[in-house]
RNA sequence: GGGAGCUUAGCUCAGCUGGUUCAGAGCAUCUGCCUUACAAGCAGAGGGUCACAGGUUCGAAUCCUGUAGCUCCCA
């Protein structure tokens, strides 16, 4: 049968993954073999498939698929977060569509069609990693909402309240008016946006025409002013001490306070304060017992409180109110500014810093541990420039607020009686017991529990605990199930180090909390997938591929391999179409080079010389990069890992090896091959599918299966990692040498336009009679013969490799001069560098200062170049 | 405003504890080839004052200081 010419990769790539999926390869159950384990950091529930998740879930299938091949019990855990926010408007725009207003839902009501919407939409890109070749455990598929987990997280916060971590308060907090929740601290993205800096002024109270200037860039919480702050050392304002000053359009007189909070040099130096819509005039507020005055409802309008503008939206009164300040006169000017504002990293609404009522997890004491153990090493974040990151973060950690608005999620077991009571417990019943201590004359139906939920990262910091036993948190870590104890800690986390704080510390912080142990050992952070402007790809910009349609266009593996080829840890990748491109191209160059060995013909036949050696040096070869490309898995350089194992395969193999044992074609017709060389192939060829498994999977699953007969569960994902064995460096080296002939040769036929089919004769000067790589030599540059002498070789190109002069006897006339200047360049090149060697060798202090082992390889660069520079100059004078 | 990091070939990046001809790789480029595995290919070639300025050293892409530009994190 003709094996077509290029490689399709989609029928490959459905059968073995639904092959893999029915032999169980990807399940993993405690064993005596030593785990390894990775928790998938789990997607939103909304998510569909995108660049980031392409590049952090193929890393993480790289290693698991490796490390099952180590022969380790892999596991590889799946899932997804029920992401409050960003579920909760996609179920609510949904209803929206159908007529349905939440607000006239109950609860249940809503959370049902949450549910329904979950089991029909959530987990379509768990759908889309299959296609991925993603090798996770699906059995073990979580979800963070799931009853079990949800106990989880109930029992956490239980737990927290209980050792007082836990408290509830009115606190300034980011508000998402378009989410209608609180969110906390990490999820507000600060961007840097254009604004106009208004200089209002305020009258002085009692005053004729004595006016105080402030600046702002957020001129209808004018409204909502208290006082008006200056620095206390400002000369400017120190006959203001005690005086008022008149809030324009409300006419509230408000007092001048003094605090060094105010920086003199920006704006005019006077701070207009609004306790109730932004964190430092709160904080001003508190210091100098202000009033405080709410203009703004949860949706981001003007409240009654305001007086003005009464239910307009916050961005359209700020351009009204300046407006009408203009027109009462309060304008002093306006002017362009560059400032930092927060948005919601969940909506994308503009974050209204807001007094609320929240629940707040204290990180201070339970963060420690956290801390010491990435510090002291125990935890690696790869690449290590993420510490001082994560230090700065953690030392300076603030308090979480974990509850949301929100009704996706899970619910806060804290219980409140009519009195002001409050218990945090379970149940309904066990509050009310609790509770009746408290106030004797309650009825159960006062007992009513808060209407709010946790934050989602209040679940997943759990996630690498709860994924194995969600019931440990109750039962304590002494009985832990057999999965827990088993599988935990994971080994490694693959994440993006936008994450770092959302996830990666507060998991940190969770397993020594409830585990007393860290939840993973290496936390890889990957860069960002950005387009090749730099650009961070997103939705809105439109930059970003969809991973399925580059996987139709250039198979599983040719993404995969394309998303690593440049993707060193931590580093940004500048995505281009072209690298997958290329991995494409790979996957094809070994599926060609498989085709060429299939179409061997096994013959009872002599082994050739250059067969011989040329298995004896991929022998070494192998084993060489095999060390390389192992040493780079350790060190987590990924793409250095792939490069390596791309050189391997399609120079060391296809260009060198293959060329060398290829059978001649002898009138048109390919001559056998010998079984002995026929078989070294084939063992090196399944050798090298073995390391590339875990960057193509798919292909050498395929060519595993091509090149043999295989037993049923007799998979290349199974199979074992090879071990290096052989590694003679003098052999590889003598190899290496005699590239630089062939080349030479090669080069020689392109300078004097002679035909590769033609061939040549070579002539070594020297004593010797053979090298072990001739045949090979003179195979692979076409030669007639290579012979030996000591003579030098008259009308012949000739070349100098090392220390060894070469001739090719043509047919031709040599240009003389040409050849001249060709060979006094070398020489004068060569001079140079020797006379940098004998500088260094004729210096005292580099004698005396450097390694033994550092002058040796001195000593010898002098005596090489010295050896080189007399047989150029013999070649020169033989012209 | 506080902190961290980066700057090496046209592009993306290696270069670990200063010491081989150390100035590298891949891609791109140029030249010649449809040579019965592969044009998604083969063969060959060119390309960099290692951001800039000082310093330490026998010796600096590598260590130190300063400058410029870029990026990220925190406020």
């Amino acid at each position: 049968m003709e094996i077509p010419k290029t490689y399709s990769p989609k029928a490959a790539e459905d059968k073995w993954y639904q092959y893999w999926l029915d032999k169980k390869f990807f399940k993993s159950v405690p064993d005596e073999r030593e785990p390894y384990t990775i928790v998938i950091p789990p997607p939103n529930v909304t998510g569909v498939l995108h660049m980031g998740h392409m590049l952090n879930n193929t890393i993480q299938d790289v290693l698991i698929r490796r490390a099952r091949m180590l022969g380790k019990n892999a596991c590889w855990v799946p899932g997804t977060d029920h992401a409050s926010i960003a579920t909760e408007a996609k179920v609510v725009k949904l209803l929206a569509d159908q007529g349905i207003k939440k607000s006239d839902l109950t609860r249940e009501e809503f959370l049902k069609h949450a549910w329904d919407w979950k089991e029909k939409y959530g987990g379509i890109i768990l759908e889309q990693l299959k296609k991925l070749g993603a090798s996770c455990d699906w059995d073990r598929t979580r979800f963070t909402m799931e009853e079990d987990l949800s106990q989880a997280v109930i029992d956490v916060f239980i737990d927290l309240y209980n050792k007082g971590h836990i408290y509830r308060g009115v606190r300034m907090v980011n508000w998402d008016p378009q989410g209608l929740t609180a969110v906390s601290d990490e999820e507000v993205i600060h961007k840097e946006v254009n604004s106009k800096l208004v200089y209002v002024r305020y009258k002085i109270e009692g005053s004729n025409d004595e006016w105080i200037t402030i600046a702002t860039t957020r001129p209808e919480t004018i409204l909502g002013d208290t006082a008006v702050c200056v620095n206390p050392n400002d000369e400017r304002y120190q006959h203001l001490k005690g005086k008022k000053a008149i809030v324009p359009v409300v006419n509230r007189a408000v007092p001048i306070i003094f605090d060094d909070y105010v920086d003199a040099a920006f704006g005019t130096g006077a701070l207009k304060v609004t306790p109730a819509h932004d964190i430092n005039d709160y904080n001003l507020g508190i210091k100098h017992k202000l009033e405080v005055i709410d203009t703004l409802t949860q949706e981001g309008k003007l409240s009654e409180a305001a007086q003005f503008y009464i239910g307009e939206d916050r961005f359209a009164v700020r351009k009204k109110i300046v407006k009408d300040l203009e027109e009462a006169g309060h304008i002093v000017k306006v002017e362009d500014i560059k400032n930092k504002v927060g948005y919601s990293e969940r909506t994308d609404a503009v974050i209204e810093p807001r007094l609320s009522m929240q629940w707040f997890l204290k990180m201070d004491k339970i963060s420690k541990p956290a801390l010491d153990n990435v510090l002291n090493g125990n935890i690696k974040l790869i690449p290590d420039k993420f510490l001082n990151t994560y230090k700065h973060w953690m030392e300076n950690v603030h308090d979480w607020c974990i509850s949301r608005q929100l009704w996706w999620g899970q619910r806060i077991p804290a219980w409140y009686d009519n009195k002001g009571n409050t218990v945090v417990c379970r149940t309904q019943e066990e509050a009310f017991s609790k509770l009746s201590t408290l106030n004797p004359q309650l009825s159960t139906t006062e007992v009513r529990q808060d209407e709010d939920v946790l934050d989602t990262w209040f679940s997943s910091w759990l996630w690498p605990i709860t994924v194995f036993d969600p019931f440990v948190i109750s039962k304590g870590v002494k009985y832990a199930n057999n999965d827990l104890q088993y599988y935990y800690p994971t080994d490694d986390l693959v994440t993006a180090p936008e994450i770092l704080f959302f996830w990666v510390a507060r998991m940190a912080i969770a397993g020594y909390e409830w585990m007393d142990e860290k939840p993973f050992t290496n936390v890889y952070l990957t860069g960002i997938v950005r387009d090749k402007q730099g650009r961070k790809m997103s939705k809105s910009l439109g930059n970003s591929p969809d991973p399925l349609d580059l996987i139709a266009k250039y198979g599983a593996d040719g993404v995969r391999v394309g998303m690593l080829l440049s993707s060193p840890a931590g580093n940004d990748l500048l995505f281009d179409e072209s690298y997958c491109e290329q991995g494409r191209n790979f996957a094809n160059k070994v599926w060609n080079a498989f085709r060429l060995i299939k179409g061997f013909e096994v013959g009872d036949v002599a082994q050739s010389q250059a067969a011989q050696s040329a298995i004896t040096w991929f022998e070494n070869k192998l084993s060489e990069q095999l060390e390389v490309i192992n040493d780079h898995y350790s060190k987590y350089r990924m793409s250095d890992a792939l490069m390596a194992t791309y050189k391997l395969v399609w120079d060391d193999f296809c260009a060198w090896y293959l060329e060398m044992i290829k059978p001649e074609f002898i009138e048109g017709k390919a001559q056998p091959i010998d079984k002995t060389t026929y078989e070294a192939t084939i063992a090196y060829l399944e050798s090298l599918l073995k390391i590339m498994h875990p960057w193509m999977p798919f292909i050498s699953e395929e060519l595993w299966h091509l090149l043999k007969e295989r037993a049923e569960m007799e998979c290349i994902i199974v199979s074992e990692w090879p071990k290096s064995g052989l590694n003679n460096q003098v052999l590889l080296q003598q190899f290496e040498d005699c590239k630089e002939v062939i080349t030479s040769i090669r080069n020689v036929r392109q300078q004097k336009q002679i035909s590769p089919k033609e061939k040549l004769e070579l002539v070594e000067k020297s004593d010797s009679q053979g090298g072990f790589y001739d045949a090979a030599v003179v195979k692979l540059a076409n030669l007639s013969s290579l012979k030996y002498s000591n003579e030098r070789i008259e009308n012949a190109f000739s070349f100098v490799i090392k220390s060894s002069e070469y001739f090719v006897p043509l047919n031709l006339n040599i240009d003389a001069v040409a050849e001249k200047e060709r060979i006094s360049k070398e020489i004068e090149y060569n001079k140079g560098f020797l006379k940098s060697v004998q500088a260094k060798l004729a210096n005292e202090r580099f004698v005396n200062n450097a390694k033994p082992e550092i002058l040796d390889t001195e000593r010898k660069k002098q005596m090489d170049a010295e050896s080189k520079i007399k047989a150029l100059e013999d070649q020169l004078k033989a012209l």
